[in-house]
DNA sequence: AATAGCGCTATCCTTTTAGATAGCAAACCG
DNA sequence: CGGTTTGCTATCTAAAAGGATAGCGCTATT
């Protein structure tokens, strides 16, 4: 019996990793949603706010976040009024347009292979 | 004041509802590592939690079977011994695979500007 | 003076997800 | 007989995600 080649294992983490980092990327119920607001146009907070019917305040600044962080979105302050903040996608985002659309395409495929039933055989 | 035009969400969420689909089904921590350890070929659920380092068997199960109920996994029971029950890839998975060659190629490239620090300017 | 809009943050609570541990029936091995 | 392997399921707990509500400093409107 020799050992198990673990050689897999370890080449498959470092394989796995980026797909990880893009899954958390998009992951959670709100941050497609965010994009989809923001590719019409830069949008202040409670723009967002409300083109994205459900979310709270406190999830949608903390999705914000996130996203700009992930160099997704764009932050912009001017201190005019009270305080003026814009939201706008980055060209990085743009980079995103493939992932999604193979995602969405996959997604039509795939619900209508379940609804044929035919579970994949 | 009129009512703010909902067409573009309800169009939206129409287009979202798949890329929804398509992240749950590879969404968590193992479902990835699962279908990685099954590309090698048919195996046990013992030799899958053996290979998926970390695993419970509560988990595993219960992942087994998101991914079957998905198609992308086939379970076969031979009741020889005091059973036998192997789990292999459906046809149906390597449909998966242009989604998940999109998400590893933007994770790499999403490091990279991340690193570079230069927030997708 | 009271109210409302702005962009948040703080606190609390519920739901979802996942880890830890244990057990079960059947059957083989010694 | 006692112990182990197999493929799970049950129960309990911890952690994470997300929702509800409220409040803050500031200002323009009423």
């Amino acid at each position: 019996m020799e050992k198990p080649v673990e050689l897999n294992h370890s080449e498959c983490t470092g394989i796995l990793r980026p797909i990880r980092d893009a899954l958390d990327v998009l992951n959670g119920k709100w941050k497609l949603p965010i994009i989809v607001a923001l590719t019409f146009g830069e949008k202040r907070f409670s723009e967002i706010a409300r083109e994205v019917h459900g979310i709270t305040d406190r999830v949608l600044s903390k999705e914000l976040q996130d996203l700009t962080m992930n160099g997704l979105v764009k932050r912009t302050v001017e201190d005019t009024f009270p305080v003026k903040v814009t939201y706008a996608l980055t060209p990085h985002s743009k980079s995103l347009d493939e992932v999604i659309e193979a995602l969405r395409k996959w997604g039509v495929l795939h619900r209508e292979i379940i609804l044929k039933g035919s579970s994949g055989e």
